[in-house]
DNA sequence: CTGAAAGCGCTAACAC
DNA sequence: GTGTTAGCGCTTTCAG
């Protein structure tokens, strides 16, 4: 038998025959203990299998080193990847990960902000799904957050977006450079998912700016951003006898459920109808025909989330952290490009006018919002002033292949 | 502001003017406590926004709720799947999860058995990838323990498995009853998929069972069960100029693959070749033409591990659980069928000779194995004896969709 | 039914 | 360099 029940620190210290405090020591790397000593309590560490109760030293210490995750559906590849570049990186970071699901319910998002999984963690990654900006005070919490994607707009707090709306710009651009000349957008309306007046925007900009008319009969309503209502879409463009030769979709599943209905109608990807989706889920490149899509580059949207957290929970300056540097402006800086504009409601199609051209550049683009000191800075023993939130856009690309190939 | 830095049950106690231990009281539903005092408690809590701190609670408890989940890789659908389950089924029953992931390195998962991670939580779900049956004794720890998988063959643990070979068995006997009589196996010697021998089996006794000659040539083998391995597969079979009427794929990403390099070959699927895969991942029915697949049911796997682990945390019989009830043959009754019986090691295709009968059949099917005590309940208030590990099989079923349609 | 005091395992002051 | 003490927020005796 390995492990006894508990074993503790002063197990250790009476085998080693010193005191509880030179364990301490000798576990948290205090430089300054006597090789020989380190050495008996390294044995009896051994000997006993003890390690930390980090129960214990959380909450002696105030602070757990977990961070918490909150996101809708991890069925979802888009979460599943999300989620595991978020683990992926916490871990680099030093920290754990625990996670509680959002969009179960409002409140049980409420709960997941409020409730005791507050006191398990030090800052959260959080993803919401039924919180909308009018709750934004429901985020005063005494912990650091922040924010994945578009949902609740406030610029009151650290957020980390994705390049919606130059991505879906890129994809239907490809499509007219690919000579198309028709193009459906499907998704629109999309429930709960506060990135699609973004997208919307995209696809209407791309095609205005190769000279191609509007026609709202092309934008294929879609609830759910799922395979089924990817065929579903097809079949309203079938029955309003329209003809398309090219497809843009919100999302992989789309895609898939379009491309799927298409072959059951002996429709022809990529040669009658070019597809293109949106995420590039690992399934989009072995999908038959493989999938053109958007990569949102999660991987990137992972690091810089968890970077700036870490850098909330310690108390310090994102800029001053390295992964952050050479994205976020420096506090002297005077307010740079504000990307994305607060959409003031997710009333999508109506305010199709604003979309400053920064959000079609391809880089990382940083603005910063409000000024209010973030709480950790408050009761984090680092002096240094933390300063305004701040929102990092990930820049996305297209991923091009043979659903939108030319023949 | 909501919610002050770290209200504590003796803030709530002085604002109501009641004692620390009454709030206690209020807060864990003791039931003698007068509704005017309990209504003065509540209201205090709601005007300073209190809620339990956890850590503290555990640490005092010396036991947290919390449910640790350790599982390779959150991209593999199957894994996210199952992930997404687990985490579900938790919830219903009124614990957390923390995860960890398995499968990083060897040192990683015993880090996650014997580092403080395990002081976080009350149990553990495991589905290892480093360790094997030869690591048995690495599971003695202070904690519960329940493995998923195949994988760390030891009987001295509760287990939770899926049918593998009655699954692969069925697959491959639809396509004989289809009419295929040369039928390939992908996916052999699977690297770190422990279940890879019992579907090797299924394969072979299923070509046995219904008198079709076994060709070694066409178990063709992948490492990694993932899309290209599966198009790689293909390249092989056509390479020795083999002619091929179906292939079963031992995971749908193989199957996957093996679909789309058939198609870029000129190959129709189901009209040339039929396919099967196995998992049935949410893309499986959309996947085009729509995969046939075997599925291995994961929400019913989830659901017994969490009761199985929540009975062993709780010093509890298992078979005294409502959702374990059905599942767990009484301690009294003699022992059951032993299922899927244990392979000494993962050497694969060489001992095709045991398998009984028993794990051909359709329902539920538990093996008691060792006989010691599980730990928990060495500490825990409740007298009730536990009795020996157990196995529980769940069983898996086979869903037919184009991908092996008649025509 | 309610209050006072002890202690879960650890770290941070401050002695020695 | 090392030992001693107090206390993080909570539950649990044990009195009242």
């Amino acid at each position: 038998m390995a492990a006894q029940r508990h074993v503790t620190m002063n197990d250790v210290a009476k085998r080693a025959g010193v005191s509880l405090k030179t364990v301490s020591n000798v576990v948290n790397g205090y430089r300054f203990v006597r090789d020989a000593t380190r050495r008996k309590v390294l044995d009896a560490i051994d000997e006993l299998g003890y390690s930390v109760n980090v129960v214990a030293k959380s909450l002696r210490e105030g602070r757990s080193n977990v961070i918490g995750i909150s996101l809708p559906d991890m069925r979802l590849p888009y979460f599943a990847e999300l989620y595991s570049c978020l683990a992926g990186e916490a871990r680099a970071a030093g920290r754990r990960v625990i996670f509680a699901p959002s969009g179960v319910s409002r409140t049980n998002e409420l709960d997941v902000l409020h409730g005791s999984f507050a006191s398990l963690i030090d800052g959260l990654i959080l993803s919401p799904k039924y919180l909308t900006g009018g709750d934004a005070d429901k985020l005063n919490v005494d912990y650091p957050i922040v924010l994945i994607g578009e949902q609740m707009r406030t610029n009151a707090r650290d957020r980390v977006i994705t390049e919606n709306e130059h991505g879906i710009y890129r994809a239907t651009a490809s499509l007219v450079a690919k000579g198309c000349r028709r193009i459906a957008v499907v998704g629109v309306g999309g429930k709960g998912v506060a990135s699609e007046p973004m997208r919307l925007r995209g696809y209407r900009h791309a095609l205005e700016d190769t000279g191609i008319a509007l026609d709202t009969s092309l934008e294929i309503p879609a609830d759910i951003w799922y395979q089924p209502a990817g065929a579903d879409a097809v079949g309203v463009l079938f029955r309003d006898g329209l003809r398309v030769d090219g497809i843009v979709c919100m999302n992989d599943l789309l895609a898939m459920g379009v491309m799927q209905e298409l072959r059951r109608r002996g429709v022809l990807v990529p040669d009658d109808v070019k597809v293109v989706g949106y995420d590039d889920s690992i399934d989009a490149q072995y999908f038959a025909p493989s999938l053109s899509s958007v990569d949102p580059d999660l991987r990137s949207v992972a690091r810089t989330a968890i970077a700036l957290l870490c850098a909330r929970i310690d108390g310090v300056d994102p800029s001053s952290i390295d992964a952050l540097r050479s994205v976020i402006p420096s506090p002297n800086a005077s307010s740079q490009t504000t990307v994305s504009s607060v959409a003031p409601s997710v009333t999508a199609a109506s305010e199709s006018s604003e979309s400053p051209a920064a959000s079609r550049t391809g880089s990382y683009v940083v603005s910063r919002t409000g000024s209010s000191r973030s709480d950790a800075a408050a009761n984090s023993g680092t002096p240094e002033s933390v300063t305004g939130y701040v929102t990092v856009t990930v820049p996305s690309k297209l991923v091009e292949r043979e659903s939108t190939a030319v023949r």
